[in-house]
DNA sequence: AATGTCATGTAAGGTGTTACATGATTTG
DNA sequence: CAAATCATGTAACACCTTACATGACATT
């Protein structure tokens, strides 16, 4: 059950709201590593303090109520981050796209590999923000430095997407090349 | 639903019964891209042949029932691939666990890192043997180069691990020494 | 003959998504 | 005062995992 390690990560970093994480799931961890809901971080949260993984340190205004993590909950979160429970779970859309890209047509397969350049091309720009934050953080002394090692494999990571569609681009010129040349051997 | 574009995808290169495709899932699938078990895929495979998106073409032994991919079902594959539902799903409990190494104390960090450099090894020599196979079958001009694109990129995704892992732990060796050094400047 | 692998299936329970639901507070 | 945002929740349904279930065929 990863929800509730992911809950434990971010809440390790500091106190916060369910309505926080739930936009810190989509700002940082939903494109590179867990998406959840709000319809499932909050009952989350209760059963989380209720096995007292976490507790209520504020209430605001709207029923607002902030959560940091116990001790508990750390030796919880350390136990999962040094010993996972079997195979690590894995789901990629994009890369099961790609598993089924030679199904394609060579037009049908550039437009796919130049749409991927350009994503890649965005998430670097974000990432590359992310990181300026995160170094200004660093400099300033201002705690630990929680975020940097994920944003720089994001970073390497989106580097090796551009770089293996580059790759891939010149396989299908280079296949068709090859399949032209067949074509006026022959016929 | 991505279940059922992968299991068209993988009969789009060849036919397979409902036990070939779950251990495609096994050996090529779950460490990239997805995961599914044969309770999850019988089901499917039968609602696929309802909708006429893939069809029986072999009856075997033990009830074997070998499927292909209908035309219907390989246009079903290509809007999918091409026009994608809204945002990739991407899971990862790696990468989650990544976003928290920092919580952990430096040599626990450096454990972790090892591991996954180990991890990468193992697997670039799997894909490394897995490519040769590629290779030899494009050299004899048996079909499609299926298969080709997804393994460059797995290569090229744990290369990237790889080199992350080794440049986290300088990162740790680093901070480390600067607050020993921060230590005996003030204590 | 026993063991292992091939082969398919269902049921119960847990996880995750979509939709419904409500109301407070802030901003223009 | 209208609209946007903050804030939390539940219910129905879909998806996925674990466990149970069965039997044929191949190998030693």
């Amino acid at each position: 059950m990863s929800l509730r390690h992911a809950l434990l990560g971010l809440l390790a970093d500091q106190p916060a709201s369910g309505y926080d994480l739930t936009r810190k799931f989509e700002v940082s961890l939903q494109k590179y590593a867990w998406h959840a809901r709000h319809s499932q971080i909050y009952p989350e949260l209760n059963r989380l303090a209720g096995e007292g993984l976490i507790s209520v340190v504020e209430e605001g205004a709207r029923g607002r109520r902030t959560y940091a993590i116990t001790d508990a909950g750390r030796t919880e979160l350390r136990d999962w981050l040094l010993a996972p429970a079997k195979e690590a779970v894995v789901r990629n859309e994009t890369v099961l796209r790609m598993f089924f890209l030679s199904t394609l047509d060579n037009d049908e397969i550039r437009g796919l590999l130049r749409e991927w350049i350009e994503e890649a091309d965005r998430e670097l720009a974000r990432i590359g923000e992310s990181l300026d934050r995160i170094e200004a953080l660093r400099r300033e002394r201002k705690g630990r430095w929680f975020g940097l090692f994920a944003a720089e494999y994001g970073k390497r990571s989106f580097q090796t997407q551009r770089e293996w569609a580059e790759w891939a681009l010149a396989q299908v010129d280079e296949a068709e090349a090859a399949a032209e040349a067949a074509k006026r051997e022959t016929g």
